[in-house]
DNA sequence: TTGCTCCTCACGTCACGTGAGGTGGC
DNA sequence: TTGCTCCTCACGTCACGTGAGGTGGC
């Protein structure tokens, strides 16, 4: 079960199955390692990558703190759970204190788009009073006449689309 | 209120003016400008560009747009409302298609963070348990014995963190 | 006229994409 | 041994960041 690296391969993957299983591509795990964000677990003698299949978790986190924005850097520090107990790994309460701090972008970005959707349904209902007017706003004013003589504002999402 | 090249600059903003309104920088308005994405609505003779104050709106549907992760590209064709009316502005519908189209992508999203935000819950919640336990994952083997015993697989978000 | 703002190159950066040319592993 | 996978450069791209050197506008 070893190889003449002594080395025992058993249960890793290459570099091209990891991909396939964390639904990423080689280039992206090459890059993530010399950022030192993602390392493969071993090298074999001929310098191949070879990869612990519960690392497609830690693959998946990374991924998901992308979506939010957050570049490589923020993560790599946000996953790093400075503080390491006395086996070398990380403690509880800097697990605790990772999990939360991602749970609270996740607050936040939730607060964004319950907002952001709002604003499309009053842009919409906005909408279909205008399909039952004669008149259209234009990029150069902005309003129409109806709306401008009850000061009513065109709401913004419309006047992005308009103009 | 006529310059000397016969146009109108009046309630229109020069470019360091209209980017601290939108809250964006001049290199990035003229990179928008560049793709046809956000173009100023006149230039001066000697080459100053002059934006409409309303076209702030336009700019921050962009930059909600690219918070979703859309590129420039698909930014400017989702906002383009292809057809035009008879006046050379959208038509009603072709708007109500764009604004259908960015609830969908935020109804989408919407939808991620919630479960996002619950398997982070989850992993807490075990978290807790595994305060109250000697054993620790390590990276070598993602599982403690009393876990591997009983079959629980640990959460993902704590194997990400915990290897 | 002074000073602040604007102009156009043009090179740098981040997170990869995409070959080129060569080698490892079952 | 064959063929598929992997390796390391290294240049390209997207969405800007950041000067350099020069000109416009009230």
């Amino acid at each position: 079960m070893k190889n003449k690296t002594g080395f025992d391969h058993d249960h890793l993957l290459k570099i091209g199955d990891f991909a396939r299983l964390a639904g990423t591509n080689l280039r992206t795990l090459r890059y993530y390692e010399e950022l030192g964000l993602l390392c493969p677990a071993s090298r074999s003698a001929g310098g191949f990558r070879y990869y612990r299949s519960t690392d497609v978790n830690r693959l998946g986190m990374v991924q998901r703190l992308q979506e939010l924005g957050l570049t490589l850097e923020a993560i790599r520090e946000l996953m790093s759970a400075r503080e390491r107990g006395s086996n070398g790994g990380p403690t509880i309460a800097s697990v605790r204190h990772a999990l939360q701090a991602q749970d609270q972008l996740l607050a936040q970005r939730q607060a964004l788009l319950a907002g952001e959707r709002e604003r499309l349904a009053n842009a919409l209902e906005k909408l279909h009073e205008c399909a039952a007017c004669n008149h259209r706003p234009e990029a150069a004013n902005n309003f129409c006449e109806p709306c401008q003589l009850d000061g009513r504002a065109l709401p913004r999402d419309l006047s992005a689309l308009f103009s």
